[in-house]
DNA sequence: TTCTAAATGCTTGGGGATAC
DNA sequence: GTATCCCCAAGCATTTAGAA
């Protein structure tokens, strides 16, 4: 099978590639491809796909550069229509349809061959040690990398090569455009336990561990001894407790304390105490939201910030992940369709004879139709 | 297409407040 | 007195828009 490939390059006509076995069946009218054009390599658009060529020799499509056609059957026939009505190179209609970034410009990657060799010239010496140190690297590199310290690497790289001491290699930059992906997040447990694990969100508070426990007694009153041993805390915290209404502690040997805080109080006041009201707020919206919620927008709505999200994350609430975005720039915007100002008489007169020109243009001439590759195919530069 | 400035987001560290 | 949390500012990286 072969591709029919408009070359991003200024010139007129589409080249014949041959399909490769692993590409086969994988290509289709749209897809942006790499391909060698002439001495290096180009990026490429495939505008038709054939099962014959009238080229004797052709070269291989190199690679499927998306999975996705970039542009659609429609754009490339209207591509034809523009290159053939204002005598255009196809591909730069095609590419006039594509962002700039979408393919990434050209640059050559050095590899080192031989490890050993010895130089006299000091910059040909810092870019062999370069390149042992880092491996191959492209131009963009090299005109960043400190050794090379700005100086004009490419003089030395065509020196090397000549000695056959690095491989210069053209190739293409992958494209700079990618979708835009903002931060979101969602819950990790079902909405219906948010109120389950309440009772432990926000910070340590031995208080609240200490009321957990007495609240958890299967008796109405408990040992303090058992209660301080439970919940690990000192007697400090348990006088602190009792001192702020939450539980009695009752004189006698040995000492017993019970809950004052009604047990259905329990969970809002173990949430204050740990000040957790911010974390269940942060819940009970990502589960409003019942899908992944844009970082940003929960930020907004419930004051909360990353360390926050964080701390829940850790805790196995809720997850982070990524979506993708698209823009419309003209979304917010309303189009109010106006009607033209009327022609003064001298325009009118004027447009008279160019709509005449215009109507008897189109009786007269058939529309264009896409042209087959000119002579059957042609052989890349 | 490239450059620049502004906006935005993230990380880090310091200092103060609070809990224990 | 110590540990932890929170807030803020600075620095850095990235994104975006606009100008040339």
């Amino acid at each position: 099978m072969y591709a029919q490939i408009a070359v991003n390059a200024p010139v007129k006509n589409t080249f014949d590639y041959h399909i490769p076995p692993e590409l086969d069946g994988r290509l289709k009218p749209g897809h942006l491809v790499q391909v060698a054009f002439g001495t290096a390599q180009q990026h490429g658009i495939v505008v038709g796909i054939s099962d014959h060529s009238d080229i004797e020799q052709t070269k291989p499509v190199l690679a499927r550069l998306d999975p996705r056609p970039v542009v659609t059957e429609q754009q490339i026939e209207l591509a034809y229509w523009m290159s053939e009505r204002y005598l255009a190179p196809l591909s730069a209609c095609l590419w006039l349809m594509l962002p700039p970034g979408i393919t990434g410009g050209r640059d050559i990657r050095v590899t080192l061959l031989d490890e050993d060799y010895q130089t006299n010239d000091e910059l040909e010496q810092d870019l062999i040690a370069l390149l042992k140190r880092r491996g191959p690297l492209v131009g963009k590199q090299l005109s960043t990398a400190k050794a090379l310290q700005g100086r004009d690497w490419r003089k030395a790289v065509e020196a090397l090569a000549k000695a056959d001491v690095v491989e210069s290699v053209r190739v293409l930059n992958p494209p700079r455009v990618r979708p835009k992906k903002v931060k979101t997040v969602a819950l990790a447990i079902r909405p219906d336990n948010i109120h389950a694990v309440a009772r432990h969100l926000g910070k340590q508070s031995r208080r609240a561990d200490l009321l957990e426990v007495i609240a958890a007694s299967p008796d109405d009153a408990m040992l303090v001894d058992d209660a301080l041993r439970l919940s690990g805390v000192a007697k400090g915290t348990l006088n602190r407790l009792a001192a702020e209404g939450h539980i009695t502690l009752h004189d006698g040997k040995p000492q017993y304390v019970t809950l004052k805080t009604p047990p259905e109080s329990v969970d809002e006041v173990l949430m204050q105490l740990r000040d957790g009201y911010k974390y269940l707020r942060i819940l009970e919206r990502l589960a409003y939201a019942r899908e992944p919620m844009p970082i940003k927008d929960l930020y907004a709505e419930t004051r909360c910030n990353l360390s926050d999200l964080r701390k829940l994350e850790d805790e196995g609430l809720i997850f982070f992940s990524e979506s993708e975005v698209w823009r419309d720039s003209l979304a917010a915007r309303d189009f109010v369709p106006t009607i033209a100002p009327a022609l003064t008489p001298e325009q009118e007169a004027v447009w008279s004879v160019i709509e005449a020109d215009m109507k008897w243009r189109a009786w007269s001439t058939p529309p264009p139709t896409p042209p087959r590759t000119q002579g059957g195919g042609n052989t890349p530069p």
